[in-house]
RNA sequence: GCCCCCAUCGUCUAGUGGCCCAGGACACAGCCCUUUCAAGGCUGCGGCGGGGAUUCGAAUUCCCCUGGGGGCACCA
């Protein structure tokens, strides 16, 4: 198959919902997966709700996912312009062709009247569907009424007939057109509709796939005729189940953060949105789910896409996530616990000789314990923030006589290294270890010397591994902190 | 109301007539590891919506029912 080209055709109203993104991730995997063209472009028709800011802020959310388009708006390409508010004098004229052919037709029916036509309808029991009245016009009545100031909309012509359209993911699908009446290709006011502007730029741009939403099924008859009225192919299509809320209505935002900046901001990763994302509704040979972008580049199917649409788990959102925090290199997850802690304020200078020295730690001690990055200020400010107040059971387990022995044990170990200077990693193990050794001689071993240094610490019963703790406290920190126990015991 | 799609554990899914008295993952529960929490390991819980038909044999094919979803605009 030559030259696949696909394309992502947002409406730039919002900003990047979390099933738009799942159309685009799929068109785009298809793209990369073949080798072809991954197309952005903006349906911007609707001029009353499409914005500007809404653009920039889609391909902001497109280009955080990693989701990169080879034509579009800002990069250009053979096929631009990319807008479709830009090709409005290119919908113009097809549509001028396709009246002159008898293809399409004036009509002059007002939203009033059309309204009671469809109540009608719908009262009766049939699909509301327009009845075709002004095909039967005459030139002496269109004179009439556009003496009375009226402004034509131009419909398509549907012809009666079965059209069949062949699914790469529902298979064949039959409509019968005449459930569906003469459509509108421009409106009132001379510009295209999304179903007319569709068709003509999914013509005039080449594009060999359709892949997008299950919602638009229905349109894609309509798309098929109208393909042939301009007189092209249609291309493949591939229409994937929509994402559905815990409640399997449509995913929307009453089921709370749908767009994928919210995503952004609470510390997921790109990479584990894309990994979630593609499970829903996809599904490995192997059964693998764990998947860098690379990775499902090199797997990825439109045939294995599944039929049923997926309701959205929070839960495995988090699980993948975690996942891919602990996959992330030490320099990424580095890099992305600095930032988190600059926002926090904890830390003002990442590159001061200090911070340079304890940040690789904290990163490490607290990383398995990370779900979102947004956990990361809570997880790490045991290092920043002054110790918590034991609590009264804490001192009551403090004041015996074992904990004083541990708690003086370390004092005096710690007490014995050169001052000022840093408790790496692997000696803060060893003392500990010689501490450990020391105290089960006089019978104190495991939870009895662990639990007391932790409490005298940080003033609270979990945490990190206490090896860390010392190393990013330092020997002065530690020591004033172990002093402080003391005063309960 | 009409048209269309879908139907395996709570959720995401594997499964295309015998390998399935249905496999994996999340969640949940228990155990192990561990000073603690987390991570990790192990075990458990839990499902083919119902009814017919085809077949020696159906989760898998066909029909009906039921249930869920989507669409039906001068919105996209």
């Amino acid at each position: 198959m030559a030259n696949i080209r696909v394309r992502f055709a947002p409406s730039p109203t919002g900003h990047l919902h979390i099933g738009s993104a799942r159309t685009a991730l799929f068109n785009w995997l298809v793209a990369r997966r073949l080798g072809g063209d991954f197309i952005l472009r903006i349906e911007d028709t609707d001029a009353d709700r499409s914005t500007l800011a809404h653009e920039r802020a889609i391909m902001a959310d497109l280009k955080w996912l990693g989701l990169s388009w080879d034509e579009g708006p800002d990069v250009g390409g053979k096929f631009g312009p990319y807008r479709q508010s830009e090709r409005l004098s290119l919908y113009k004229q097809s549509a001028a062709k396709l009246l002159e052919e008898g293809l399409a037709y004036k009509c002059y029916c007002s939203e009033k009247e059309l309204e009671a036509e469809r109540e009608t309808a719908l009262a009766k029991g049939k699909m509301p569907k327009y009845s075709g009245r002004c095909l039967q016009i005459t030139a002496k009545e269109e004179d009439r009424l556009t003496a009375e100031g009226r402004k034509p909309t131009i419909r398509f012509r549907v012809p009666v007939k079965k059209i069949v359209v062949k699914d790469m993911v529902k298979g064949d699908v039959e409509f019968d057109s005449e459930v569906f009446g003469d459509f509108i290709l421009v409106r009132s006011d001379g510009t295209a509709s999304f179903n007319f502007a569709v068709t003509y730029d999914d013509a005039a741009m080449k594009i060999s796939h359709v892949i997008r939403g299950e919602d638009h099924l229905t349109n894609t008859a309509r798309h098929i005729l109208l393909f042939e009225a301009l007189g092209h192919q249609p291309p493949f299509f591939a229409h994937m189940p929509i994402t559905l809320g815990s409640d399997h209505a449509k995913l929307s935002k009453r089921h709370g953060a749908t767009s994928i900046n919210e995503y952004a901001d609470q510390g997921y990763l790109p990479t584990a949105l894309i990994n979630y994302l593609v499970l829903l509704g996809w599904s490995a040979p192997e059964g693998q789910e764990i998947f860098q972008p690379e990775e499902l580049v090199s797997l990825f199917s439109i045939g294995r896409i599944s039929k049923s649409s997926a309701v959205f788990d929070i839960d495995k959102l988090n699980w993948i996530n975690g996942q891919h925090i602990r996959a992330l290199k030490k320099e990424a997850f580095l890099q992305l616990v600095t930032e988190r802690l600059q926002e926090a304020g904890f830390v003002k200078e990442p590159n001061s000789i200090e911070n340079k020295l304890t940040l690789p730690k904290v990163a490490e001690a607290i990383r398995a314990s990370v779900v979102k990055l947004s956990g990361v200020a809570e997880a790490a400010k045991i290092f920043y923030e002054e110790a918590d107040e034991p609590s009264i059971q804490a001192i009551e387990e403090l004041k015996g006589d074992e904990a004083k022995l541990v708690i003086c044990d370390l004092f005096s170990a710690l007490s014995a290294l050169e001052e000022r200077k840093d408790i790496d990693l692997e000696q803060a193990k060893d003392i500990l270890k010689a501490l450990s050794e020391r105290l089960k001689e006089k019978g104190i071993k495991g939870k009895g010397v662990y639990h007391p240094l932790r409490l005298a610490l940080t003033g609270r019963d979990c945490g990190p591994e206490l090896f860390y703790l010392i190393s990013i406290f330092g020997r002065e920190k530690s020591l004033q902190r172990l002093k402080e126990a003391l005063q309960y015991v």
